[in-house]
DNA sequence: ATGGTGGCTGGGCCA
């Protein structure tokens, strides 16, 4: 079983891109972000085509994620409104796929530390732990998406040029490890312990992809059952290359079966 | 070089 996560800015935009790497790779689940599209405008039949059934959290303009699956998809849920409190905008989808409670996240991106929009992305990670802490203990679960936070100094490409900056603040990482702390693990990591290097976003501005300016923001937390399992962990990259790419890669784990 | 590009829109915001 294979299941990726893709920040595809834009949905409508990148269909064509999608769709053919869907025919190409044939994963079972894929986790989508930034569709940012109503839910109305979503391109099910895409999908459906292609013999994969999708759900859609969007609203609009901005933000909007997804999850498609071909090995079920099963008790969706959008937003946070199981475990208390919703967020306004539209950032997390939740889904049973093949035996696993699977979420597509898209952590907001906090502009700069101490803005409005940096407290709401320390809200919004907390909100995430306090509905990871509502599952019942032992759920197979895999929390994947774009979390705008490297999580070491080796997740970005100079940390030197990052002084002082979003993404790599200590109350963010902080608010990171308390998601892992439900028990959940970065098994993308765990399989290259000791590689740098390993981005999964570049910036669209200056060229970025070509001098190796990357970040790892994007990945799969997984629960010990589901780490158990991991076969392979891999960065797309070739699907940063070429005609209108995302400005991300899709981050895939293949996963042995239970 | 406090820029750059891409996508939403229909001027400016967001990333």
């Amino acid at each position: 079983m294979i299941v990726a996560t893709w920040n595809v800015a834009s949905l409508k935009a990148r269909l064509p891109r999608v769709t053919q790497w869907l025919e190409d790779v044939k994963p079972d689940v894929l986790c989508l972000q930034e569709t940012k599209m109503t839910d109305a405008n979503f391109p099910a039949m895409a999908f459906v085509e292609l013999g994969y059934e999708a759900a859609h959290f969007g609203q609009g303009q901005w933000n909007g994620v997804a999850i498609i699956s071909r090995v079920g998809l099963d008790s969706v849920e959008n937003n946070f409104e199981s475990s208390g409190e919703p967020d306004h905008e539209a950032r997390i989808i939740t889904a049973d796929c093949g035996g696993i409670r699977i979420s597509s996240v898209y952590v907001p991106n906090g502009r700069e530390v101490g803005h409005d929009h940096y407290k709401y992305k320390l809200w919004w990670l907390n909100r995430l732990t306090e509905t990871l802490q509502k599952n019942p203990k032992g759920t197979p679960t895999i929390v994947a998406g774009d979390f705008n936070i490297a999580p070491e100094d080796r997740d970005v490409w100079d940390i030197k040029e990052f002084a002082g900056a979003t993404h790599v603040s200590d109350a963010e990482r902080s608010a990171l490890d308390a998601i892992k702390a439900t028990g959940l693990t970065d098994v993308f990591r765990d399989a290259h312990p000791s590689q740098d290097k390993l981005y999964t976003f570049w910036d669209f501005r200056g060229g970025d992809f070509h001098k190796g300016k990357g970040m790892r923001i994007d990945y799969l937390l997984c629960s010990p059952d589901v780490a158990n399992r991991v076969d392979f962990t891999l960065v797309d990259r070739n699907a940063r290359k070429g005609e209108s790419p995302s400005d991300h890669a899709p981050v895939m784990i293949g996963l042995k079966d239970a």
